[in-house]
DNA sequence: GCCAATAGTTGACCTAGATCAAAAACAACA
DNA sequence: TGTTGTTTTTGATCTAGGTCAACTATTGGC
């Protein structure tokens, strides 16, 4: 209600065409005309603080969101009143789409600090990709990267070990980061150890062990949510050499 | 090369408007004229063997597969050789939505029986799509479904012990047998234990115990490949129900 | 600025499921 | 029909990471 969040309160007013995330979000690669007819149908929604929701599982599905500002994690129920963070958004991404084929969420997102978003209308988008063939086109490329995103966490969730586990979460974390222009190397989590531990299927005292290993081996300076990366490679080896030891016979590339 | 696989070949020509899978598959809710037009993408191929590859990670994408015959898994590369089982795809269901994003395909599959594929060509479907809004809303539906399988099986590797996910795992191969019109307490698993371990994020020897176990408790009957459900409520509890022992405090409905 | 609540760290211990090993059951095939 | 290689099963052991507990920051409310 009160107008002390002066700053992204006019930053949210931005259209498309002026949104310094242009490139990573919808708007990528449109002509100017068609991006202001996006333009048209995006709605800008007042900022949400750290817990809010921004929907939730079995709401009715209506529009997809873009992170605008600050960061949203997003979270299924699994039984007994446990979550499982599904994953973390940062500014350009989009939220929702898993809704799509229920027309009801599946999932619930909350806002891990004061955030804003755009809200984007599905049924208005659908028929904005039916006349511009480049929106459907990035359309269909957002959705399949969000299965390439789950791919990867699949994969680390099913194979890899703790350690693994938080070094691919720290360097995901870098890379996107720096998409936007930010520090690869010197950021600050949004999120708490808890929601990390849950994100990669571990227990918080593993994340706060971890933390502190890697600290002590020269990898990272963590000091609370404020994160150093001092060793790229370092944490580059531990996703990939693991596994090392007990090496496999030679095993001819075959069905399984 | 032997023509002794009349069947499925003679099957694998029927076109769309005759295909008893059209009602799992892209003609879902078309109008009739409109899956002449899909028709006309569509070609058919040859049947595949075990262990054939339908594609391979890292491949050119071309082409959505809808499997029409048989099934097929896909896998993706976990580092050292080793790979993470991603899904099972029986008739009716689309294989390589995860290319689109990137060009080229992020998992490999392979057939896991004899099988047979229609290849839908994604340039296409991509011109038929912004022609028909049905096909296109359809599209948005499929890869969002397949964002919803990856959430279920995330939840299943970071949330869900091994009896669970095994319970889970054939309930869900049983509800979409029964979509098929096939028996949904009696039917055949085309993938090895050491699949289905991998699948879950478990060892073959896990997967060998736990069956000899749901058989001791009269849950199913399990002879090799052949597997019988006795007690789905059963199972169901099985999934649902864990966690009971340490009740956790009432917790009113907050932020994590 | 003080208190209560929450988040993070650290250590001791325990357990689900992995790993290792070996036998048994199949399947492919000459 | 025997041989060989694969898959499955079963038992014995080991361990990564979970669970419990106690303590120490931090943070937010008033």
């Amino acid at each position: 209600m009160k107008q002390s969040t002066v700053i992204s309160f006019e930053s949210i007013r931005v259209a498309c065409r002026h949104c310094t995330l242009s490139a990573l979000c919808l708007p990528m690669g449109l002509a100017a005309e068609d991006v202001e007819r996006l333009d048209e149908i995006v709605k800008r929604t007042r900022p949400l603080h750290r817990g809010d929701m921004l929907f939730r599982d079995g709401d009715h599905f209506r529009s997809l969101y873009v992170v605008k500002t600050g960061s949203f994690k997003t979270f299924a129920p699994s039984g007994e009143g446990g979550e499982q963070v599904l994953s973390f958004h940062l500014p350009g991404e989009l939220l929702g789409l898993d809704a799509i084929d229920q027309g009801e969420h599946a999932c619930s997102a909350s806002a891990l600090e004061t955030s804003a978003v755009c809200e984007i209308p599905f049924a208005r988008l659908e028929e904005l990709t039916a006349l511009i063939p480049s929106l459907q086109h990035h359309m269909y490329r957002l959705l399949s990267k969000e299965i390439g995103h789950d791919t990867d966490l699949l994969v680390l969730l099913g194979k890899k070990n703790a350690e693994e586990r938080l070094a691919a979460f720290l360097l995901d974390f870098s890379k996107r980061l720096h998409k936007r222009g930010l520090s690869a190397t010197d950021f600050h989590l949004s999120m708490s150890r808890h929601e990390i531990g849950n994100y990669l299927g571990l227990a918080v005292e593993t994340i706060s062990r971890l933390f502190t290993r890697f600290q002590e081996d020269g990898l990272v300076r963590v000091e609370r949510k404020h994160i150093e990366l001092l060793n790229l490679q370092g944490l580059e080896n531990l996703i990939a050499s693991s596994h090392l030891g007990r090496r496999q016979p030679p095993q001819r590339q075959q069905q399984t």
